[in-house]
DNA sequence: CTGAAAGCGCTTACAG
DNA sequence: CTGAAAGCGCTTACAG
């Protein structure tokens, strides 16, 4: 079975398509008889306009394209429903990428999404990324733009983000109240600008505070994953056993190095305090469990949505546009892997 | 800048539009000087084709929708990775809607994919959906469907499960087998078939072993969350003092149900064996870790797309379509939360 | 090897 | 109040 078009609901009713069509978007110039005629038909053929010939006309496609590193993750899961729900509730649809971190990936989809005329793109950089030529082309093309959680600075458009820079000071700075003196840091790899960030809260938070900054206890993970967690946590027992602090990059990469700590005897807290990032949830139900900062990923993903709804709108209007960059408040979460004195 | 059009370059380059688009998808019947000035000037300005005016043509729209009840979730992201994976493979996009466990939303969502024209449909059935009018309506509409994880026996169409009946079988058997006298069960709700199979296979391990079946020893929750763990852990310890060893239809249940009891003093698995289902990352960096039933999210994905992908093909080519059920294997992963003698 | 023409299913300015 | 016509950007059967 065919779908049902106008032309059809036309024929049967012995009118024009015009009046079919105007009948169903309720014009004013339309008696009220042809209109509950029409209605009623298009009902009962349960008609859907075909969304398709409606957007080569009306050049809205009511889509949006979303690109994000990695969907199995407490933090981007959280986000993309946000985004969701929110887009739903304007009546957009979303059409998810995974870029898995990957530059090339990331491009080859843009491009896509570009091909399929959506309304805008939420997009959130894969690690690969260090070079912003197709974002800038994206914008050329006029189509809005947000960028969130991880950015580039440099590219000019709208952004939600928290300030990771803050957060890691935060972080850092509780390790420091709870009494370490030799405070190690788990950093990501290091294109990305929120792993250089809450690298520089770190530092920062040191010497501020009277502790000499040391190079060596700064590690640089590739995939921050659980498993990279427990290998540097090896390592750093290795080489400075004398670390009674660390904050690490996120929740995921803490929750396996709490767990070769663990393994080895070494006491969480006692012997050494941990400090995650991002709060997966994951992170208080361990044992022990986890003091991080809290990321808020439904909000940052409403957020980006509502960002771009608004440059949707005013580019359709032709209104003048400006860019807005959100900074979403965090919280320290303390949790049972730090106590303070 | 708008988009560029077949109109521009063939204006460009003095040819007709015909010839660009002939030329643009290598038919053997354009010269090959022609195509490569066509092809040349195509990538100079960045041409993408518009994917709405393709689509509007041959009916393909190489987009698929995905509805799925919960997005943040460890098995459910699993899943929307896999199909995200093998869709991209085959030039296939994906439009995510998140049901809520609402049989409301998920009827609203069916018509807006409809209206889409999306080339066919994965769904994962809501908490919430007895009635299946809906996607019945859709198989009407010739759109293909294939159901996955949570499913209605009762419509005719692919599918792709796991034996829910036979795994709760083998992780009650294996709280048998772990010498448990008095086992007890927190079911998800009534009517997700998956949630009565896994209640079906627990029964009869019990009966089939010489266990009583006892019904009050069965808690129905409605949600599945980490409170409910927590809140339903404490009732069966107020209820039934005398429970060894409880089988839990989810994961993250389990954990809450395991936190409640490591609260209480009640040791696992000394006092009381913990199976769990599903698998969760978590689940093995808890304390203790959970022995839990291992089920193939990302796998599952995958081969729901592929089997919907084939029902694309097949009607395509007016092939006879013929409906299958793809049965994945299934893995009792034993941990702490249980010991055998 | 090239191109004119029809048509996919809509919307909307315009005429009557 | 109704409808003929143009056009969105493509694809493809057909003619030359």
């Amino acid at each position: 079975m065919k779908p049902v078009t106008l032309k059809q609901i036309a024929e049967t009713l012995g009118i024009s398509i015009t009046t079919v069509s105007k009948a169903l978007k309720d014009y004013p110039d339309v008696s009220k008889k042809t209109k509950r005629l029409v209605k009623e038909l298009a009902e009962t053929l349960n008609y859907k306009p075909n969304a398709f010939a409606v957007t080569l006309r009306t050049k809205e496609s009511k889509t949006i394209g979303l690109i994000i590193p990695e969907v199995v993750h407490h933090f981007f899961s959280s986000v993309i429903k946000g985004i969701i729900a929110q887009a739903e509730k304007k009546g957009y649809l979303v059409i998810i990428l995974q870029s898995n971190e990957s530059y090339e990936l990331e491009k080859k989809q843009l491009d896509l999404l570009l091909s399929k005329r959506v309304d805008g793109v939420l997009i959130s950089l894969a690690n690969g990324t260090g070079d912003f030529k197709h974002l800038n082309d994206l914008m050329a093309q006029d189509v809005p733009l947000v960028m969130f959680d991880k950015i580039a600075k440099i590219v000019n458009c709208s952004k939600v983000i928290i300030n990771d820079r803050k957060a890691a000071y935060t972080a850092t700075k509780h390790l420091i109240n709870s009494g370490c003196k030799r405070i190690a840091h788990f950093r990501g790899p290091l294109l990305p600008q929120n792993s250089i960030d809450r690298f520089l809260g770190y530092k920062e938070a040191l010497t501020d505070n009277a502790h000499t900054y040391d190079p060596s206890l700064v590690y640089i993970l590739e995939d921050m994953s659980f498993d990279e967690g427990t290998y540097f946590a090896g390592e750093l027992l290795k080489d400075h056993n004398d670390v009674d602090g660390i904050f690490i990059n996120t929740d995921l990469v803490a929750i396996g190095a709490i767990a070769e700590f663990n393994k080895r005897g070494v006491k969480v807290p006692e012997d050494i305090s941990v400090v995650g990032f991002s709060n997966w949830f994951m992170s208080s139900v361990i044992n022990p469990s986890l003091t991080t900062i809290d990321q808020p990923g439904y909000k940052m993903g409403k957020t980006a949505f509502k960002l771009l709804y608004k440059e949707i709108k005013t580019r359709k209007n032709n209104q003048t546009l400006t860019y807005k960059t959100v900074e979403l408040k965090t919280d320290l979460i303390v949790r049972e892997s730090t106590n303070l004195y």
